[in-house]
DNA sequence: ACCTCGCTGTCAATGC
DNA sequence: GCATTGACAGCGAGGT
């Protein structure tokens, strides 16, 4: 049974800070959705320009992957490196 | 390096065993395309029949959160209160 | 403004007939929510007889994509290109 | 069969043009990305205040429903109505 | 360490 | 036809 009742209830000052945190979160939700949104409007641009849409998603999406895999790789040699697993280039 | 060599090899049985997984879950996913199909369909009759689809389709989304929504509501009635969502959006 | 009062009436054998489009297409649903726990329960299985779950998907979905995939891919070739991301056959 | 090889050329123009396309993108997606990475850090930091995150990102999702739903409500009740699913103001 | 859940990004379908 | 919206799969974080 829900009777919509609060189970515990808040200080007006934990209040006022919870309304704070919220407000804080939706406005950054707000801007990322923004910054969606201008993505959205460079890709609408691309198309009407002539520009296949999709190829041009998986160009984006493989130069990410290619960037993580070498961020992994440089990550991993460093730990090899301290590890004495290879050589640096000398 | 990776020169598409695989670093280990699968005997025969595992190779066999592997098959099946793979066959089995193609199948599944095929059922699924076909039950999918049938959903399309029926909605595509319920349009020639007259029916508003996007009514139809809200109809059954709203029926589904219903059935699920009746969750975690106490705690959640207690951080509403202290936003004031109780009270109307301004 | 929307008072909750419903703009037009259906006659009772107009909603009979909604109840069963929506009844046939809820069933449905449940169909496919039943074969997706059933791919998943698969993939679980897979996964505790020491199968590689990421590896698996990979699998399944590589060959789903050569049966479809076999377009796009060249323009997709032309703008990796332009980026010098890929080198051209020489 | 793909061998790799574009199909067609583009101009160094067009690369040009290309390049600055895919970096305005990749420039917007770094934006995004340092915004849900703030967001991230408020519920961190919410969190080792002691509140309760899950209910906190319910309170968020909630009122952004809210906020969305004022629509096609009419139509809708219609329906509703016939599968008895909401009572008629009597 | 595993598992669940939520989020994100992609794709297809529908309406304008 | 394009633009919007909804569905789905994949990934990652957080909790147990």
């Amino acid at each position: 049974m829900d009777d919509g009742a609060p189970a515990v209830s808040l200080s007006e000052t934990a209040r006022e800070k919870l309304r704070q945190v919220v407000a804080k979160i939706e406005r950054l939700e707000e801007e990322k959705k923004e910054v969606a949104a201008q993505i959205k409007e460079v890709y609408g641009e691309a198309k009407s320009m002539g520009y296949d849409t999709k190829a041009l998603r998986a160009v984006v999406r493989l130069r990410k992957q290619d960037r993580q895999e070498r961020e992994e790789q440089s990550i991993l040699d460093t730990y090899l490196l301290a590890l004495g697993e290879i050589e640096p280039l000398t």
